[in-house]
DNA sequence: AGCACGCCGACT
DNA sequence: GTCGGCGTGCTC
């Protein structure tokens, strides 16, 4: 008998059941079922009937359960390839994230569960149709008499028989199907369910009798609810601490209903013209050809290109996509997301036209999906995208381009927690492909590792065209206040940006803080309004008159007296982008000022409609955030003010200098990229830090050279791993209890597995810095740990933290693991 | 997530 | 005793 075993991962998001399971495949199912196809299987004491996914087909079983046979395959082929399986096992591994959620990174957008193979006939003639047998014969009645097309989940049904894969099959490779994948995600919106009591209660007694006394816990839910009307089933769970048992039980008694609820979303659009090649400079064809060399050979490679702002990074990798376009390959071009909009995305799809696939957070998953499908259907050669499209199914990949590979974006925050470069180069290994990876100011782990030889470095030294780099202007503002000017603005970035007015040129100034006041405080007692579930002062926004918390976003009315002492003496404090426009505009009245942020471009469209006034030299001064430090291209702004550039350098992380660095260095490059000199003015009180004084002279190779000495000293990245262990909880007391717990567990486990002397530090359990978030207060402890350990410590991890092997109750406590987060707040 | 098993308290 | 609620543990 020919049978086989498979393992399955079962989509239930509980970590208990994250893992592989294996089944029994029955001999008439042993060669209709491949790695990657989605399967029914049987689970659970009730054997119900669930949506898997095989990741690997062996011939063997040498464990000791009795296995369950698989019920019948859904798909005709893999939804994924083999690579990208191996891939998230990889993944979940690497960066101790549950299976399921590495999967789904690879996986179809959407509900993996709900793509459905839409099945079409194409003409069929007599004369072949004669030549097919009886079973073929009826798939194509079938279909014809379904008007050509039909879904392969019904098809099966009417053909009520196992074969009818095979036969498909057989039918496509004849030419007589075509089949093609879809989601229903336009139709099946997400959902959440939420609870509600029946309306049939007057008054809590009606309540108490309806229930009775026995059955306490449900008491206390229906007075739960009675007080609070509708609640998500989650937050219910939470509230009143039950299980889902007594809910459901509930719910049978008709005392309660559960419903699904839509949770919204929307999508955007754009319009492209044509962006037309452009002759390299000798720097950008040495660059090039030394890549396009290696490529020719045959020799797997890894570059950095460490190029200037402004040196035609972008073109080199045009010309690139365009030699894999040639050569029958596939590329991958990454961006940070924030200059994924209009100008990258627009020079790729302006050359390739419909070869690019363009995969971005503001796609709704119907959108994603499909190019998702026009990627692994083959029908287009490039994949632009934020660091997920890293994932993008294609199954000849050629090339993996990595734009400014120093953004912390490219490092995920949710699981699997993973860093773009490293998955990268995973993808790149797995198919022989080259990487490129490019920025003007390099990661200090990048830089790194090219001196180590693990990256080719090339050099762009000059801007195209040979323009100069601004002229970076530094303005210590301790000596603005000593000389009596309280404004935002220095004397000179004020004279400066007066004279770019009158020469008709653009100014963009950069302020790394959005809303108008960061603190508002009482100036009898002290007190700081802070958001109730955060431990953070809450930023002010004039145009809405509210208080908001930028991490939950709670909003709440500005207080008029100290809600402490009584006083009236309320005051705000520090500086946002908000208040920046609110003084530029009051200075210069007869200039036109926008500001571009989160919340000025939360609207479809007003991102890319104030980039196009930009362009057109209708906006005299552009305010903003980090939005307007990356990419952003325009030849008429000559002045660059940066209002306060020690926002990012006081922050209690050791990436801080580096940001820093990286910040000036991008803004600055806004300036003079057309035939006009540009000018930078950096307004700080630290004017001596290093990441200041050699952003100033655009020295990156001094600034790495002193950093990289700070990270060896002080045992940093890249000459460590730091792993971050948040654990976190509402109740304050259990986390701090909890987390001593693990903490000593976690010790005790090292020093059994004689682990404790190798592992570099372990600080902790301390109040994470930023305390509370959103209502849960958080605990961290940080391992640091060489590569040759961090295998087994993360085992350790593993078996402490997620299996809980200890049995810890962990009720109302949660973890979170970061493998060498992006920031250790 | 869902299902069964077994403990335990309240009522006949 | 016995019925029913509620927590616990397991799912190839």
């Amino acid at each position: 008998m020919n049978k086989k075993f498979a393992q399955v991962i079962i989509d239930n998001k509980s970590s208990s059941t994250d893992k592989p399971y294996t089944y029994l495949i029955d001999s008439d199912l042993v060669e209709l079922v491949e790695e990657g196809m989605r399967v029914l299987v049987p689970f659970g004491l009730g054997n119900r009937v669930v949506k898997g996914i095989v990741i690997k087909i062996e011939e063997n079983y040498f464990g000791s359960h009795k296995l369950k046979k698989i019920i019948d395959v859904i798909d005709d082929k893999p939804l994924i390839s083999k690579d990208l399986i191996d891939l998230s096992i990889w993944m979940s591994e690497k960066y101790l994230s549950p299976y399921i959620d590495a999967f789904k990174a690879v996986l179809p957008p959407g509900d993996f569960k709900e793509v459905k193979t839409n099945i079409l006939l194409e003409e069929v003639h007599d004369d072949i149709y004669n030549t097919l047998d009886t079973l073929e014969k009826s798939v194509v009645t079938i279909i014809h008499n379904n008007k050509g097309k039909i879904e392969l989940g019904e098809l099966k049904e009417q053909m009520n028989n196992r074969l009818t894969n095979k036969i498909i099959r057989q039918l496509e490779s004849k030419g007589i199907l075509t089949t093609s994948m879809e989601i229903q995600t336009s139709i099946e919106p997400k959902y959440e369910k939420y609870v509600y009591l029946k309306n049939r209660f007057n008054s809590r007694e009606e309540l108490n009798q309806k229930i009775g006394k026995r059955s306490y816990k449900q008491l206390e839910i229906a007075e739960f609810l009675f007080d609070k009307g509708e609640i998500p089933l989650k937050e219910l769970m939470m509230e009143v601490n039950s299980s889902i048992s007594t809910i459901k039980s509930m719910e049978k008694k008709g005392l309660i209903q559960i419903v699904n609820r839509e949770i919204f979303r929307s999508p955007i659009k754009e319009d492209i013209s044509p962006y037309k090649k452009h002759e390299l400079t000798l720097e950008q064809r040495n660059c090039f050809d030394t890549i396009m060399d290696h490529i020719n050979r045959n020799q797997s490679s890894k570059f950095l290109i460490h190029g200037v702002t402004g040196s035609g990074k972008t073109e080199i990798y045009l010309q690139l996509v365009e030699e894999m376009i040639n050569k029958g390959k596939e590329s991958i071009v990454l961006v940070p997301e924030i200059s994924l909009t209009p100008q990258t995305v627009q020079r790729f799809v302006g050359r390739f036209g419909d070869r690019v696939a363009v995969l971005h957070s503001k796609l709704s998953y119907g959108e994603r999906f499909d190019q998702w499908r026009k990627i692994r259907e083959g029908k287009v050669k490039i994949a632009v995208g934020a660091r997920s499209a890293v994932f993008a199914p294609f199954s000849n990949l050629g090339l993996i381009v990595i734009d400014e590979e120093h953004e912390s974006t490219y490092k995920s925050s949710m699981n699997p927690k993973y860093d773009t470069l490293q998955v990268a180069e995973k993808r790149c290994d797995q198919f022989g492909s080259t990487l490129v990876i490019a920025s003007a100011t390099p990661s200090v782990e990048s830089y790194y590792r090219s001196i180590k030889g693990e990256y080719k470095l090339l050099n762009l030294k000059k801007r195209i065209m040979n323009r100069e780099l601004p002229f970076v202007k530094i303005i210590d503002m301790r000596e603005e206040l000593n000389s009596g000017n309280k404004s935002i603005f220095s004397k000179e970035l004020y004279e400066a940006i007066e004279e770019n007015l009158k020469d008709n040129k653009q100014t963009i100034l950069f302020l790394n803080r959005r809303g108008h006041s960061t603190f508002v405080s009482c100036r009898q007692c002290g007190y700081v309004v802070k958001c109730n579930k955060c431990s953070i002062s809450m930023t002010y926004h004039l145009k809405e008159n509210r208080l908001k918390c930028h991490y939950c976003g709670l909003a709440i009315s500005p207080p008029n007296i100290c809600p402490v002492c009584k006083s009236k003496y309320i005051k705000y404090f520090g500086i946002g982008t908000e208040k920046v426009e609110e003084f530029t505009k009051r200075l210069f009245p007869n200039a036109v000022v926008k500001r571009m942020d989160l919340d000025t471009t939360s609207k479809k469209g007003s991102y890319e409609s104030i980039l196009n006034n930009m362009k057109e030299e209708k906006i005299d001064i552009l305010i903003g955030t980090q939005m307007v430090a990356k990419g952003l291209d325009f030849k008429n702004v000559t002045l660059v003010g940066i209002i306060a550039a020690d926002t990012s350098l006081n922050l209690p992380d050791f990436r801080s200098p580096e940001r820093t660095f990286q910040l000036i260095t991008q803004v600055a490059g806004r300036a003079g990229r057309g035939d006009f000199e540009g000018k930078v003015i950096v307004q700080t009180y630290n004017p001596e830090h290093y990441s200041i004084q050699l952003a100033q002279e655009y020295n990156y190779l001094a600034f790495y050279n002193k950093e990289v000495l700070i990270r060896k000293e002080f045992n940093y990245p890249p000459f460590t791993n730091i792993i971050s262990i948040i654990i976190y909880g509402e109740d304050v007391k259990r986390v701090i209890i909890k987390s001593k717990e693990f903490y000593k567990i976690l010790i005790n486990n090292l020093k059994q597995i004689n682990l404790i002397d190798f592992v570099d530090n372990i600080i902790g359990p301390f109040p994470a810095p930023l305390e509370r978030i959103k209502n849960n207060y958080r605990y961290q402890i940080i391992i640091k740990c060489k590569n040759e350990y961090l295998d087994k410590l993360k085992t350790a991890i593993e078996w402490v933290f997620i299996y809980n092997r200890y049995k810890v109750d962990v009720t109302g406590i949660k973890f979170n693991i970061d493998i060498n987060p992006n920031s250790i707040l």
